[in-house]
DNA sequence: ATGAAATGTTAGGTTATTTGACATATAAAT
DNA sequence: ATTTATATGTCAAATAACCTAACATTTCAT
């Protein structure tokens, strides 16, 4: 088994990541329901989450903080998951606006940095897991 | 937060300790009840493991297939629990036998060498928790 | 004002866990 | 060869935790 699998190993009741993340089951359920998150479901159908479950919902909180929206959200953390291209399938989605996903993340992330001058500090990515994983 | 902290910070359910340790929750209570671990509690009296009381398990685990009873594990888990003395409160409990508690230990470390010759692979202490955490 | 986005609140139903009692298998002691 | 102790299985009733769905509230941008 590998860090990855770790990371992403179902452990956490919905209970739990609510202490974990300071969020509450409302907004969980919103953001899996928004496909920020997918948690996987014991066979009763209850959440389990993983590490980087956690750590998502970290990063979602952040964001939220500044500002962005759900689907400002999805888009960032879909870019930075796909930073590790290992085949490359090529297959873009349509955003609502008649943006391009490239201009749209420029945008994104350029108000990103502003708020970033003057928000709290902010939660870098993998915070909860470099918290608990092993490197 | 330091990592004894994040070591026993009460974080699964019994379901996910179950399969975490492939021990039945019968078991798991069994162990309880005798002393061997002692989980918290969520408010509404859920038991609640940290990485800790995972690794215990693992280790009684362990120690169960190599033929120790329950008294026998308490014994050596108590000890090694004990080997980072800060203000060493003397207060020795009395055993059942009419050995000294260091001659029963004597004898329960010279037959888990011997166990240890021919047995299963042995899980070493903290197997779990180096598995997730960060040292 | 209107509307959309995010979250709160409540209700009814389902799943998970708890304790306690009794059963069973095996090993140890008599 | 019985008896006794140990470890675990199984079942039942009670409660805690979680689920979805609906409706309410707040906030913010039009």
């Amino acid at each position: 088994m590998n860090d990855q699998d770790r990371r992403s190993m179902p452990l956490f009741s919905i209970g739990i990541v609510m202490k974990l993340t300071e969020l509450t089951a409302r907004q969980i359920r919103y953001y899996e329901a928004n496909d920020l998150i997918a948690p996987e479901r014991t066979k009763g159908n209850q959440r389990l989450f993983s590490f980087n479950d956690v750590d998502r919902l970290l990063q979602i909180k952040d964001l939220l903080d500044k500002g962005l929206n759900m689907a400002g959200i999805k888009l960032l953390l879909d870019e930075e998951n796909k930073e590790t291209p290992e085949e490359a399938p090529k297959k873009e989605k349509k955003t609502p606006a008649n943006l391009t996903d490239k201009e749209l993340r420029g945008i994104l992330k350029n108000e990103l940095n502003e708020a970033g001058r003057y928000g709290k500090a902010s939660m870098r990515q993998g915070e909860l897991a470099r918290f608990f994983i092993k490197h």
